[in-house]
RNA sequence: GCGGGUGUAGCUCAGCUGGUAGAGCGGCACGUUGCCAACGUGCAGGUCGACGGUUCGAACCCGUUCACCCGCUCCA
């Protein structure tokens, strides 16, 4: 069983993941956290939003960073104005059937490209053979004519024409969903045919309607990400919040995508979570500033317990890029199933708030007072995207966090997760259940309750208790013996070591909270 | 969406040429034990993914369908 397959059976049977509404089968992309696993994300993405927003100090430089900068968060609605994304090009660039070319990474409307093929030069139109190339061009169907192919295409329908002689060129309707055809089809820009995936409607974005009427004008969307959230309202935060460029807005929530083909576990979902933050800068400093998110996002990841050599910056080349991204740089876990991404850092220029501009008409400009030049003063400031998963992270640290190992023979299966992380912190167990040494074990417990999750237990022995709470990556599990009935003192046994320390019971809660910050 | 594979207990799986459902682990109870998955006894848990067909009889054969996994694809 390869360790995803564990991964799997651990997270079903300790109750981190179920299937979403499994006794009615499931439902694809869409997974739910059970007791275990509400914990670890909530830890996520708590750990998160004090990292990142609640704990930020807005007066100091902040891991080398070129200066001070504030934070402040939001929480935006899921349902927003559908002309939110007509701006943000979500309707249009996502609706339509496309095809996307292998090679080139060039996506194109499906319907707006036209193929030609190569027929005989009479009336006839018959192909001139049933094995030549076709040649794809985006236009416009029934308008866009043999003189508008690109030039890449004309060479070689030059090279056809002085090896067979006359022929001419007609279109092809529906050639591209054809698959033999689409076999013979050569994409603009790529070096053989074939490349041109099947036209798909990319209905990204899940459809609703609000309010009694299911018409065209009441069509609203489940937000694709949270990002236009916050651009959305980037204004109301500049005339509120007492905020100076630069700053940033962060943001965690629900995000909804129909994905073609949801996979991987939680990997790749319709239902996910978003940790976002958009960082407003001046356009002069955004390169430096995308530096710095870039390197600052990638060890959080490492402060967080993620094993260094399996998490890999990777920095996008210039094909690679979205058009409105002047740089993007993902940061990449080596998941059991390959190596995927966890978070995209992008710059996104001025792209987003002037196209809510251009929308709304509203005047998004920033006013920088502090600016002796009149001319200078009013301007769009360029985005840093800091664009986290949170179910994401979350998977990528249970799976980092998997590990087996051997105690004296037998193996033995832990989750090494970061104290922070872990669901449960403590677990207080009696020794043996007698001697009033339950009652002790659940003053503890309760008292340690108080401050953060613990678990309480005194069935079985109490090998088969450090091990349960092994599974479910409880960082400490306290017991009490013989010795705490005398002298008050407790064993602390670490889960990662198995070694136990000995400790006055009423130093335990200085103790843990010490050990949940490293 | 296309190609391939798999669906049996909470988990991992066995179940022969069709004959009426099993194991290990896990859970619970009691006893014994007492610092790393101890032992004993007992209990609970399955309309064998769903629907239909063939048959005296289907977990097994046939059809349909759903879900999941792998590859192509996409991305937070």
């Amino acid at each position: 069983m390869d360790l995803m397959d564990k991964l799997v059976s651990l997270a079903k049977r300790r109750g981190f993941i179920f299937p979403s509404s499994e006794i009615y089968g499931g439902l694809s992309g869409c997974w739910d956290y059970g007791p275990l696993g509400v914990e670890l994300k909530r830890n996520v993405k708590e750990a998160w939003w004090q990292d990142m927003v609640s704990r930020h100090d807005e007066t100091m430089f902040i891991d080398d960073g070129p200066s001070a900068y504030s934070m402040v968060g939001i929480d935006s609605s899921i349902l927003m104005n559908p002309r939110v994304w007509q701006a943000s090009g979500h309707v249009d660039g996502f609706s339509d059937p496309m095809v996307d070319c292998r090679e080139t990474r060039n996506r194109y409307r499906a319907d707006q490209m036209v193929v030609f093929g190569l027929v005989e030069s009479d009336q006839t139109n018959k192909p001139i053979d049933d094995n030549t190339i076709l040649f794809a061009a985006p236009g416009e169907l029934g308008s866009t004519a043999e003189e508008e192919l690109l030039a890449s295409h004309k060479k070689q329908v030059s090279k056809i024409r002085k090896a067979l002689g006359s022929f001419k060129m007609i279109q092809i309707p529906g050639a591209l969903s054809d698959a033999a055809l689409r076999a013979r089809t050569l994409a603009p820009g790529a070096s053989e045919p074939g490349t041109l995936t099947e036209p798909r409607a990319f209905n990204l974005m899940f459809e609703t309607h609000v309010g009694a009427l299911k018409d065209s004008s009441s069509t609203a969307y489940l937000r694709p990400e949270t990002a236009q959230g916050i651009f959305a309202n980037f204004k109301n935060v500049c005339d509120t919040a007492r905020v100076r460029l630069p700053f940033g807005i962060g943001q965690l929530g629900k995000a909804f995508r129909n994905e073609i083909n949801p996979r991987n576990f939680t990997f790749r979902s319709r239902e996910f979570e978003q940790m976002e933050i958009e960082f407003f800068c001046k356009p002069e400093e955004a390169s430096i500033w995308y530096q710095y998110w870039r390197d600052r996002r990638y060890n959080w990841y490492i402060g967080l317990g993620i094993d260094k050599a399996k998490l890999h910056l990777r920095e996008h080349e210039k094909s690679e890029l979205a058009h409105y991204a002047e740089s993007c740089a993902d940061v990449e876990y080596e998941f059991p199933f390959g190596i995927s991404e966890l978070e995209g850092i992008a710059n996104r220029t001025d792209f987003d708030l002037r196209q809510h501009m251009e929308h709304s008409r509203k005047d998004l400009r920033y006013l920088d007072d502090l600016e002796p030049d009149k001319e200078k003063r009013r301007f769009l400031p360029y985005v840093i995207e800091p664009s986290a998963g949170a179910d994401r992270a979350t998977l990528a640290f249970l799976c980092d966090a998997y590990t087996e190992d051997k105690i004296s023979g037998e193996t033995r299966t832990v989750l090494r997760l970061h104290p922070r992380l872990a669901p449960i912190k403590a677990a207080v167990f009696p020794l043996v259940k007698k001697d009033g040494m339950p009652d002790k074990a659940l003053t503890i417990y309760r008292e340690l309750r108080k401050q953060f999750t613990s678990s309480y237990d005194e069935k079985g022995a109490i090998g088969r208790r450090y091990r349960r709470q092994d599974e479910a990556g409880t960082p400490f599990c306290i017991t009490i013996d013989g010795d705490t009935m005398a002298n008050g003192t407790v064993t602390l046994r670490e889960r990662d070591t198995c070694e136990q320390i000995r400790l006055p019971a009423t130093e335990l809660l200085a103790y843990i909270n010490e050990r949940l910050d490293e």
